[in-house]
Parts: structure tokens; sequence; C-alpha cells
DNA sequence: ATAATAGGCAACTAAATGGTTGCATGTCAA
DNA sequence: TTGACATGCAACCATTTAGTTGCCTATTAT
């Protein structure tokens, strides 16, 4: 889960992730065009997803195909997103009468 | 959305936002209370998620109080995880189908 | 066969990050 | 009013991170 918060920290990577959600099946070199960055970049980027496994490859002759997983991203929905979402106006709420009675 | 993610990519953040959860309102000295970094540690970890204005703040007397903000993290769920959410069960499938042609 | 293409590896750099220590300030209680 | 308590500020340090450059290897097409 960590390793998943990291990957997703960084807005190259997020970035990499929308460009597979738009077109699944990518080759690094695919990935790389438009960006401002060098080949080497993007695939140390890929390693990271590759490793939080929200990016699985597979070596198609000397092409690296690049394939979105989803699944970690929807147990960061699960798991952790869904639990703050609970009690969301309840926080809000008292966040917000606990803000106005600043001068009380 | 940056600050946001960045700010959920430690550990430690994560783990204040969950006492936060626990218990809305605490002091840093409450915060601080048992964790393995000095307090001043906190202290920057609590001004990273207040930037992220995940976490709000108000001074009463010599106390700072610290209430969550749920708000951020629910759009990272809205615009973020949805997205990816949606054609989960295409892309897992796609992905499958792709994998197990490996050899073929 | 050979040249072009797709990708991999390693060393290096600059900047960001997470943490520390030491000291200063503001507020409350005896 | 003075000591204790809650927090703030700043300098410093080690490690991680994001990126680079240079070179090497494997595959494909001519």
């Amino acid at each position: 889960m960590d390793e998943v918060f990291k990957a997703l920290a960084d807005a190259s990577r997020r970035a990499l992730l929308d460009r597979l959600h738009a077109r699944n099946g990518q080759t690094l070199s695919d990935l790389c065009d438009g960006l401002d960055m060098t080949r080497q970049a993007v695939t140390k980027h890929l390693a990271i997803l590759e490793a939080a496994n929200l990016v699985a490859t597979i070596r198609h002759g000397r092409e690296k195909l690049h394939y979105l997983n989803p699944v970690p991203i929807h147990q960061i929905g699960e798991r952790w997103i869904k639990k703050f979402e609970r009690d969301k106006l309840a926080a809000l709420s008292d966040l917000k009468r606990r803000l106005e009675s600043r001068d009380a």
C-alpha cells in the first residue's frame, strides 16, 4: 500500500497512468513520446509503477508493452478513501462549527 | 491535487490522519503521544497536511487544535479513483488476456 | 550481414525530504 | 510573578529522489 501511495505521489507517474488509461498496452517509446524527459527517466518511473503493481509489462520481441493494473488504485479507494468518506458530513459540520467558534 | 498526493505519500502523515479520524480536534502534544518522532518532526508533517488542506487548525489559548478536512480525500476519490474504476473490469480482462498470450 | 530500432545498465548530480538539536515565545496556574 | 507547559523557529544532517549522460545488448528490416 505504501508503495502505491509513493508511486502516485509523482505527477509524471500519474501522467503515465493517465496515458495508459487512455490507451493501454503502449511501448516504452510510445510513452516517452511528447514528454519532456529522457527515455531513461521514463523507464525509472515505469519501474516504480511496476514495483507498486500499478503497471504490468510483457516483452514482445524487442518491444515492451505496458498495461495498466487498476487493482491497487481500487484498493486505495476501498481501504482508504471510503473510510474517510463515511463520516465526511459529520466531520465537516464539526469542523465548521469549531472554526466558527474561534472567537467565542 | 498534487500537494494532496504528496501529503498522502508518507506513512507517518497517513497515520496522523488516521489518528484525527479516530479522534478529531487533537492538540499537537496529543498527536505526538506515543509516536517515535520528535515534536518538531510531527509539526512539520502537520504543516504539510495543513498546506494540502487535509487538516485545519485553530489556536485555543496556548493549544493548537487539529481538525481533519475530508474534502481533498473525497476529491481524489471523485476525480481520480473513479476514473480508473469505470473500466476496471475491461482493463483487467484485457490485461489478463495479454499476459496469457505471452507465449503465443 | 549490417544498420537502425527498442530497450537496459550504471554512475553521477542536484534538489527535496524527513529527521534532528537548540533555543525562543506565548500562555496558564500556583 | 514565576515556573511549567504548549508551541514556534532556524540551522543543520543524511538519505532518497528525479533526473541526467554515456555506453551496451538484443531484435528487426533491408
